[in-house]
DNA sequence: CGTGTTTTTTACCATATGGTCAAACTACGA
DNA sequence: TCGTAGTTTGACCATATGGTAAAAAACACG
C-alpha cells in the first residue's frame, strides 16, 4: 500500500522489525525513564537506538505512540508479583515473597520503575485507564485477600490498602530515588540490607 | 547600570520585587512539580503567574534559575522535620512524630514533594551538591542517634539508614504517587487512613 | 538476475521554546 | 511636578523538536 509504517495488523512481522522495534524500545525506555514524557526527544531515542529519527516513525506512528507502548508493555510484567500472591499459601510467606520479587525488580528494573513513577508523578495522564482496568481489580483482589488472613488471625491486623501502598513505596524507593540512595550509602551495596530489612518491617508488622 | 533584573546583592529589595517574585516561584512549583524540568515552559509559567515571559527573566536569570532557587528554598524546609528530631526526648514517640510531620507536609506541599521528586527521579542533576552538604550530615547523625537509641534497647533492632529511607518513601508515597492513590482509594480520606498506618507499622517494627 | 516490496535516508517544514533588546511605562523622592 | 531609577512589554532571534515527503537503498523471491 503506502509507502510509509509497516502493514498495520501485520500478521507476521518481519525478522527487522522484530528487531528494530526492541531497540527503539530499548532506548526509549533509557531516555523516558531518565528525562520523562515531555522531556525525552526523538533524537535522543534515535540516537541510542543506533537508527535515523524518521526510521522511528517508520515503525511507531510518534513520539507518544513509542511512549505508550513502553507503558502499556510495562503494566503486565509490573503487576505479576501481586498476581503471583498464592490464596492458598502461608500468609505472612506470601507477603514476604511478595516484598522480596518488588524489591528484585526494582534492582533488575530500574529503568521501568522510573518510567512509571514520572508517569504517574506527572498525573499518569497515559497509564491512568489501566488503572481502572487492570490495577485496580487486582488491587482490590488482593484486598481483600489479606483482609480475609486478618479476619482469620493469619496476619496481624492491618489496613490492606495501606499495607500495600507501603510495600509498592519501600521497595520502588530504591530505584526511583536511587541518586539520593548513591548520595547518602556510597559504595555499599543498598540492596542486601534493603532485603533484610524490609524482612523484619513487614515480619514484625504482620506476625499475627 | 544596566536597566535590566534588579541589582544584585540588592541590600532592600522593593515590594514589587517581593511580590513578583514569590508569584513567579509560585507559579512555578505549580508547573516544574506537574511536568518536571524539562517538561515546564517559561510561557506556562508566565502565565500561571500572571506576568510575561521577559519580565519573568528580569526577576531571574533564566529558567534553571528559577528551579535552583526553588529546590534551594526547598531543601530547608524538607529537612526541617528531622532536625526537629529531640536526641532527649522518648525514642519511640519522637520517630513516630518524625512520621506523622512527613506525613502532614506530604498533604500540605504535594507540589514540593513532587518537585522533589521529579528532581531525584531524573538523577539529582541540580539538587545532588545539597546532598552532600546538607543531607548527608544531617542523615548519617541520625542515624548514629538511631543507632544508639538501639543499641540502649530502646527501641527495636534495625538499621537506621533503611528505616529512615522506608519513612521517607512511605509518606512521600502520598503526595508523588497521588494519581494512583485516588484512583484505588476513591473518595477516600487517604491521609487519615496513612496516618494510622504508619503508627501502627512504626510502632511494631519499633517497640523494643 | 529483475522486479516489486520493505526499509532507510536526505532534505525539509511548522511550531515551540529559551532568551534578548530597546522602547515604553510606572513609582516615587526631591 | 519633574526626573530618575525601577519595571514591563512587544517584537524579535536562534535553536530544538515533532513530524513529513519522496527518493534511495536494501531486500525478498520468482
Amino acid at each position: 500500500m503506502s509507502h510509509h509504517s509497516p502493514k498495520n495488523a501485520d500478521p507476521k512481522p518481519s525478522r527487522i522489525q522484530l528487531r528494530n522495534r526492541k531497540r527503539i524500545l530499548d532506548a526509549a525506555l533509557d531516555v523516558f525513564s531518565q528525562h520523562g514524557y515531555r522531556g525525552a526527544t526523538l533524537d535522543q531515542i534515535a540516537e541510542r537506538a543506533g537508527l535515523s529519527k524518521p526510521n522511528i516513525l517508520y515503525y511507531f506512528s510518534g513520539k507518544e505512540d513509542v511512549h505508550v507502548t513502553l507503558l502499556n508493555g510495562l503494566m503486565d510484567a509490573w503487576l505479576a508479583p501481586m498476581r503471583e500472591i498464592d490464596p492458598e499459601g502461608e500468609p505472612l510467606e506470601e507477603i514476604l515473597r511478595y516484598v522480596r520479587r518488588k524489591l528484585e525488580m526494582s534492582r533488575e528494573f530500574p529503568r521501568e520503575s522510573r518510567l512509571f513513577a514520572n508517569e504517574v508523578l506527572q498525573g499518569a495522564p497515559r497509564i491512568g485507564p489501566h488503572f481502572g482496568n487492570e490495577l485496580k481489580p487486582l488491587f482490590e483482589e488482593t484486598c481483600k485477600l489479606i483482609a480475609k488472613w486478618v479476619s482469620e488471625n493469619r496476619l496481624g491486623s492491618v489496613d490492606a490498602r495501606h499495607l500495600i501502598f507501603s510495600i509498592w513505596s519501600t521497595t520502588q524507593h530504591y530505584a526511583d530515588f536511587d541518586a539520593q540512595v548513591q548520595a547518602l550509602l556510597p559504595s555499599e551495596d543498598a540492596h542486601a540490607g534493603a532485603v533484610s530489612f524490609l524482612d523484619i518491617l513487614y515480619r514484625r508488622l504482620l506476625t499475627p
